[in-house]
DNA sequence: CTGAAAGCGCTTACAG
DNA sequence: CTGAAAGCGCTTACAG
């Protein structure tokens, strides 16, 4: 309008600087570094930039040396329900920071290392599952572009990383069954090698000889941690069930044991307890309800987040964050005295709508 | 290494240029416009572009006129389960197109405008579930900061937007019950002003009439989408519900249903059959499984992708993309033959372990 | 088909 | 506390 400098109409850091007389630097101080400002010219400066509703080209900055103001989120490929509630914790907090995050799932290894060498992001935050080559190899690159990124998931020593406490969670069921009189306890267990499934089983154990039953009379079987697994372990191996009580690791593969049970006529709760973990999607919907244990989806978002923007910011690297875990009981075991479905006196609590 | 040029380490156009003897201009032109540098050469650049495994600086050709080569993806604040299929579809494309998506959901209207004005984005992706003022301010912006864009959801006439065809959606479950012989029918309908909400009664009446039954013998009753809402319903306004089948504007309100039928001790779908619509994340594990209608998330995210690319290429824009929707056959209504569970017959095909 | 040069909008030592 | 100047790594008319 001005009729000079408005190429394209857009507001520049020059513009600002012509209106208010001060130097392009100034007005760069008081957008990066208001200190080093006297206080009065801040003012000036900040009215301008509001008047004319500048917004600085974020490229222009990350050119000249400053930060991209965005941190890469990469999920694995196969999307879970549950990813958008990290997503959620995530974003809450990059939103608040000033952050904006690029989201990657497609062969993320290799598109999150075309991220840091093209400058992209300041940081990273990755969900590993496993541990293979090409994520050792993102991983050294990332430190050789020095870019700091946070991992959720697979706890590694080497690298800041975030992940749940698996073994307090499982030793809370084993708590609650205890506490439930179940002695006779089969318990389907992940993938011998998952760290995961190794520290639920652990922490199960734990929890039974903590409450004076002998671990030993658990019955192991290894899963996969899906149902369709867990089903056929049941059909194959134990037909006729000579448990009180069923610890599955994931809620997977508890849907394939009560997916069993109901196929040879045994009832949840009444002929056998039920417990998984994750607290998955459908659990609260199955017939019973599960009972399980809750991973802080949207908190480790929030906590991944918040690290990697103190990393950014130079902090020195926290690592190994753990973070707890919740037992919610249903009525697959442990809450039998709950009205399958909606109560009169339920009215004001629509939690319990939740109950199907 | 070459101990020149090699700042921090990073390659950069430059030695590209240098390392071949061609000029800057040229590499550049090998990136982007192939077409005008002489084949040998291309072959020449590209080779040594492998050989230092160059990846051009994007904040710096997004400030010298190119493009940022991202687009933005705005969701509702509350995610769903089903936005991460969606996401799934849009970030497959953006992947084989070559964009990154910028991820926004907290405060997105807002966040939307600060991305297009700091020049973040080439474009945009919105799923738009009402129409406020906010939004209709988004498009204007969007509109002056010559940002493409393609609504998902709201159906706009203005703006380019993709939806889902909720008429036929509707209509399929109207054959659907004539079929099975269900005469005296309940519909619970959305929010009165909700397109969506509309189409659906609309769609439902219309297959009604199209297998030659009277669309005004149907009981209509308005519901606000919510599980609770019709759960409250059903029990002020048809605690003895005379009906052969209930369908549902959308799957929470057909649990709130299916929860209020097993409360007074009818069966679905023995005593009444139930359908719903969206094929929300819970309803093929309710008890019974929910017969519904699945909207194309997948498809949908692919397809507003493609959109936004070829407007950001200079397409001029194609508007109103309707996406078929599929009838999935459940056990609540229409699928009574079916084993509650698995069958041993089912072994091979592991779809049946999903009804639970 | 190719190169020299200007410029995109910012940041950051370096002086003062 | 502030400014002049160089530079970030690319693209794009303009010439040839």
């Amino acid at each position: 309008m001005t009729g000079d400098g408005e190429r394209k109409g857009r507001i520049t850091l020059e513009d600002i600087a012509r209106s208010t007389g001060f130097s392009r630097a100034t007005v760069s101080r008081v957008l990066n570094d208001k200190k080093s400002v006297k206080p009065s010219t801040v003012k000036i400066v900040e009215q301008a930039i509001e008047q004319l509703s500048y917004r600085p080209n974020v490229s222009a900055s990350a050119l000249s040396g400053g930060r991209t103001m965005t941190v890469a989120v990469c999920l694995p490929e196969t999307l879970r329900p549950y990813y958008s509630i990290l997503l959620g914790g995530i974003e809450n907090i990059s939103s608040q920071k000033g952050y904006d995050i690029i989201f990657k799932t497609k062969n993320y290894p290799r598109a999150a290392r075309e991220l840091a060498e093209s400058r992209r992001v300041d940081g990273m935050i990755i969900r590993n599952m496993k541990e293979d080559a090409e994520h050792a190899q993102l991983f050294r690159e990332l430190v050789r572009c020095n870019i700091p990124f946070v991992l959720i998931g697979k706890p590694m020593q080497e690298y800041p990383s975030i992940h749940i406490d698996n073994v307090g969670g499982a030793r809370k069921v084993a708590h609650h069954f205890a506490e439930h009189g179940y002695r006779r306890i089969l318990c389907i267990t992940g993938p011998n090698r998952h760290v995961d499934a190794i520290d639920r089983v652990y922490g199960f154990k734990m929890g039974l000889s903590e409450r004076g039953i002998d671990p030993e009379g658990v019955t192991l079987a290894e899963g996969d941690y899906s149902k369709e697994q867990a089903f056929n372990l049941m059909k194959e191996h134990f037909p006729k069930p000579q448990f009180d009580a069923v610890f599955a690791a994931n809620d997977n593969m508890a849907l394939g044991v009560l997916l069993y049970l109901r196929r040879i006529g045994m009832r949840v709760p009444e002929d056998m307890g039920l417990a998984g973990f994750d607290d998955s999607f459908f659990s609260e919907y199955l017939f019973p309800p599960l009972t399980t244990v809750r991973q802080p989806m949207y908190e480790m978002g929030s906590i991944a987040m918040e690290t990697v923007v103190s990393l950014m910011e130079g902090s020195t690297r926290e690592k190994g964050i753990i973070l707890p875990t919740q037992l919610v009981v249903r009525r697959s075991c442990g809450c039998p005295y709950t009205y399958n479905g909606v109560d009169d006196a339920d009215e004001g609590e629509h939690r319990h709508f939740d109950l199907v």
